[in-house]
DNA sequence: CGAGCCTTTGAGCTTTATCAATGTCGGTGG
DNA sequence: CCACCGACATTGATAAAGCTCAAAGGCTCG
């Protein structure tokens, strides 16, 4: 019935961006991210929102001793609510890098959103963006062998966070270890090691250093996940203040 | 840092409820759904918004030809936006069971959440626990094995829709085919099928029939997955009209 | 009653995890 | 400045989990 994901079809919304009312960036309290710190969910028994306004998250679930999943890297522009995680520890909202993040008490964040309609707004598509972030996701992890997952994880980076270098080229840091990312896309480390590995020796990519990544080739990595597609297409915030 | 994921931090939000405010029950098109009916997400090239009034829904993602995965599955009080998928083809909401939903335009919906307030909290609120819900259903894909995954999985639909026959025994219908399953699971059709007839035949569950199955031992089936705690601390929907 | 689809089960194989050893990076203190 | 330490990363050998393919049995619906 349903045809495979791409881009193709993404119509008009692969290009459109969303800016931060200013209601929002206002208020909330803004909180300096170092990277590994954590993000503590509640705040004083409250519900709380973060709205990242330039940093990477992480937020992962552990569900057993030695068992974490990574559920959704978080970029400038999103949105978490506590609320999105499941009752009970086991949740986690870890700070990637250095950075600024925008945190709020629930109640406070809904009598904002009540007040105005554009932060209301903001908020509901932030809200189904990373939803469906979220699913290519599961997808990916459900479905595809470790090179495709890989390969969509760094697709995903190169797309939100990337530079682009020259044509087809693009660099990023890792703001994760091996480990982190091997529990992001459900892998075992060694296995994520070695994948990296062959990537290089293919000379699709290089790693000036352990953290640094040049994709030297980016359509020829795209083409090694189906997943790829869609998270191109995926639109970034505008995060250079209102719009032009 | 995070200790595992476990029931009895839950706190009172397990026993928690809502009922569907009025005001959304009354708007909207009510749609009749039968087994396997897939319902669109555009409506005239407009978003959609669906309320599962009575029924069980899936939503799932076509990654590539033949390799489909299960993101979520909604029950009863669960509200679906079309833009929670990505953008183009390869999302499908299916209906699994007969049942009713209601269907929304999105901007009409946005204006129904904008002028009542119980509509708005009770939208925020079910997001947040479906994001939960599928959370805890990333990790279970991304982490476990396939045993414990297949009793996540059962684990959820007995705490979703099972009804209890004596202490520590449940039965429920199964909506989904095997393979309906195992793309939901992440897992291979034989392997989810060798699975089933392992615990049959441990005498945890049997089936009367194909699509039926009868938890012989709630709790030995759930010692049996490190998710079955968290998914069964899952608060359900009151779907018994207005609160008592 | 037959056709087609779904399910079960077995045999063999591929992929990925596990375990263990070695190497690299960054920082710290002598 | 260098030696050492711990955390992280790489790589190889091996094992195991789960996938593929194939055959046979059941169910459903015309």
């Amino acid at each position: 019935m349903a045809a495979p994901l791409s881009p193709a079809d993404a119509g008009p919304s692969a290009d459109w961006q969303a800016t931060l009312p200013a209601e929002l960036a206002e208020h909330g309290t803004l909180v300096q991210t170092r990277p590994g710190q954590a993000l503590p969910l509640t705040l004083g028994g409250e519900e709380t929102v973060f709205v990242v306004r330039m940093a990477t998250l992480l937020f992962r679930l552990t569900v057993a001793d030695n068992l974490r999943q990574g559920i959704t890297l978080l970029y400038p522009g999103d949105v978490f609510r506590s609320a999105f995680a499941p009752p009970g520890p086991g949740a986690d909202l870890v700070a990637l890098t250095a950075g600024e993040v925008l945190r709020y008490r629930y109640d406070a964040f809904a009598r904002l959103l009540e007040a105005n309609a554009d932060a209301r707004a903001y908020f509901d598509m932030a809200v189904a963006r990373q939803s469906a972030r979220q699913a290519i996701h599961l997808a990916a992890v459900g479905q595809l062998d470790s090179t495709q997952r890989l390969v969509a994880f760094l697709i995903e980076l190169a797309t939100q966070i990337g530079v682009p270098a020259s044509e087809g080229r693009v660099v990023f840091e890792l703001p994760l270890s091996r480990s982190e990312v091997a529990e992001y896309l459900g892998l075992n480390a060694d296995t994520l090691s070695r994948i990296m590995s062959r990537l290089r020796s293919e000379g699709l990519l290089s790693q000036p250093d352990r953290h640094t990544v040049f994709v030297r080739d980016l359509p020829a990595l795209a083409a090694l996940s189906p997943a790829s597609a869609s998270l191109m297409s995926a639109p970034r915030m505008n995060t250079n203040g209102p719009r032009s």
